[in-house]
Order: structure tokens, then C-alpha cells, then sequence
DNA sequence: GTTCTTTGCTAATTAAATTAGCTTTGATAT
DNA sequence: ATATCAAAGCTAATTTAATTAGCAAAGAAC
């Protein structure tokens, strides 16, 4: 019973034994705070890059993806889901990328709801006129890793991707969980 | 001379070669799609924790902030520094906060123009009873990580904090660089 | 004591991103 | 065939996040 009071009533943010140090979560919290600290630092880094070019830091990330992914034809819809952004508003950034002359929209082959998007030679003549630009800056971004530390993040972080996507579904269950009280168990 | 100008109009957006693979950048740009694609799901995760007591994701942050600095005495300077925002944005979301009676504004001992900032009874337990909403998430969050691997993520996120702020001010040197052209190497 | 810097605040503005609702097209199930 | 349902993209309206610029008060440096 004092184990259960102990762990209703715990400030403990996590409680997987794994994440836990000396039953603190501090290093946890500070995980935490240093992939925020990271991200936001690397959104620095795409506001500069998209300067560079005239884009917006939104903008620029756009384009990325399209160029990423126009090998598979990707339209509207999956631009917005490899930004994990909705799509009305990929559909408003595309267009000022159009208007701009920096990408070009294509009718589906057989689907006429979509459409194809493609960067425009000028898009891509931006987006390699970029690349000397961010090389130094990549490589002092990630400065500090030897090559299998760079291996072992990318295989780290690919698979919280796919963690995540499972918290974020859970998320909702125990939230109502939460507010059927208990005894329910 | 092939090799230069191979360098000069490379696409690769990343030179180091423990970053390169192949003599490609595929498993780089790889890699910085999925940390954006983590700190996306992150900031949904954020959003639904302050929901659950109340607040925006940045409110929730800022009383996070708040709590994690207390022991410091941390004025808004300080608060702002840790989560990367502006002083002016960090002043209008702790008055919120405060208005709300979740934290508490106090003049600092000894400089008469710092405030310090403590989260009020009440905040800290509204934290608390967020508590066990976060932890079945934040375990899924990172449900893949085995013991070994948590302790390589936070070495190695740590590693690219530091990395960042150099990388950020190489970047605005290197931007002068580019524009006053070659010859004056 | 004068100059320079830091702290926090206010005001105004900008940029980012969403939700809701609509139209067209396509897929499903009779 | 055709009625229903779902998906693609667009527009409009709104919301929220976050900034820059400029100020006053206090402290630090010389």
C-alpha cells in the first residue's frame, strides 16, 4: 500500500526503470530539455538557411519536402504528413512557392484531385546554391559526433519516431482513463 | 581541380566524412527529418500536458521552467535563456502565469531590478497532478530506448546543445564569407 | 559622476499554423 | 447505375506564438 500511495501520488515524470536514476527522473527532464534546446537551436539554423535563399524558415522546409519527395509524386497530402503539418496549410505555403516560381504544380496522372508538385529548375538552382552555405554549418551542428555515434542517433532517433507515434494514441486513452476515476480496474 | 569544383557545386549539404555515407548525405538529411519528426510529436505531447492543467504549451513550459530554475533564483533573463525565447515573450507568458495564481513574482534580495520566480503552492500542484498523466506517455515516448541507449542519447544531445550555439555563430561568419567572393584567400 | 550594460516591461507587429466548411473526384457497397 | 462515404485540395477566418523596438530603472565599469 505505501508502494501504491507512493506511486499515485509521485511527482516522477516517467517510470520505466530504463529512463530512471536513482529513482529520480532528473536525467530524463534533462534529456528532455536538451532535445528542445537542440531543436530550437536547429530552427535557427533553417531560418538562416531560408534567408539565404529568400524563403521563410516554413517555406524553405517546404521546398525540402518537395524535392524529397517528388520522385513518388507526392501531392498536398503528403507533403503535410511528412512535415506532420495540416494541410491547408501546405497548401498556402506551396502556393507562395508558385507564385514565387520556385515550384510547379502538375496534374495527377489518373487522380484529378491531386496534384504533383516539383521544384522548378529555379528551386533547384536555389536549393544547390544553398548546399555551400550549409555544409559548414551542418558539420558544425553535429561537430561532436564520431561517425558510430552518428549511426547509433540516426537508428535512436528513427525509432522514437515510431514510439512516438504510439505515445500520442495512448495519450488519448489515458486521458480518459484518468477521469473514470478507479476502482473500474 | 576536378576535386574543387566537385566541392564548389556539391549539393551535399553536409562535407564531414563521418557524416557521409557513400558520398551521399541521404542518411544526414535522414536523420534531421527525424529529429524534426520527434520534436513535432514532442510539441503535440507538450500541448496536451498543459491542456490537461489548463495552459498552452508555452505556459506549460514556462511553469516547468519556473519549477526546474527555483532553486537558482531565476529572474525572466534566466527563464528566457533556458527555453531559448525573447525576454519580452517570457515576461508576457510568466504574467500569465501569475495571473492565473501559478506563480509568483518576488524582488530579488539584492538587485533591485531582478524579479525572482517560483512556481505558487498552487502550481506546484497542478505539476504534480500532471504527473500521472505524463508517465505512461512519456514512457511510450521512449519505449524503444534500452537503459544503454538513454544514457547515449543525453551524452550525445548534450554534445549537439554545445555544438549548436558554435555551429549558430559560425554561421553568420561564414555568411560574410561567402558574399565577398574567392580570391582573398 | 558619466557612460555602458542589464533587467524587465509595453506596444505594435508579424509570422505560423489551425479549424471549419466547401467542391470535386474517387472508392464502396449495394 | 446510384447512393453513400471518404479523400484531395482550396478558401476564409481566426488564433496563437513570438518577435523587434523602444523605454525606464537599476547596477557596473571606468
Amino acid at each position: 500500500m505505501s508502494s501504491d500511495m507512493r506511486t499515485a501520488g509521485s511527482r516522477l515524470t516517467v517510470e520505466r526503470p530504463e529512463l530512471l536514476e536513482d529513482g529520480t527522473d532528473t536525467r530524463f527532464r534533462d534529456l528532455l530539455h536538451s532535445i528542445f534546446a537542440f531543436s530550437s537551436r536547429l530552427q535557427v539554423a533553417r531560418t538562416r538557411f531560408g534567408a539565404h535563399i529568400g524563403l521563410s524558415p516554413t517555406q524553405y522546409m517546404v521546398l525540402i519536402a518537395i524535392s524529397r519527395l517528388a520522385s513518388e509524386n507526392a501531392g498536398i497530402a503528403q507533403i503535410a504528413n511528412w512535415l506532420y503539418f495540416s494541410g491547408a496549410f501546405v497548401t498556402i505555403e506551396v502556393n507562395k512557392l508558385v507564385k514565387l516560381g520556385l515550384a510547379e504544380k502538375a496534374p495527377h496522372p489518373v487522380d484529378r484531385r491531386r496534384v504533383v508538385l516539383r521544384p522548378s529548375a529555379e528551386g533547384e538552382r536555389r536549393l544547390a546554391a544553398l548546399a555551400a552555405f550549409q555544409r559548414p554549418v551542418n558539420d558544425a551542428l553535429f561537430k561532436s559526433l564520431k561517425k558510430d555515434e552518428f549511426l547509433t542517433l540516426h537508428r535512436l532517433m528513427a525509432g522514437l519516431v515510431a514510439d512516438a507515434d504510439a505515445a500520442l494514441s495512448l495519450a488519448e486513452y489515458v486521458e480518459d482513463q484518468l477521469k473514470a476515476p478507479a476502482k473500474a480496474g
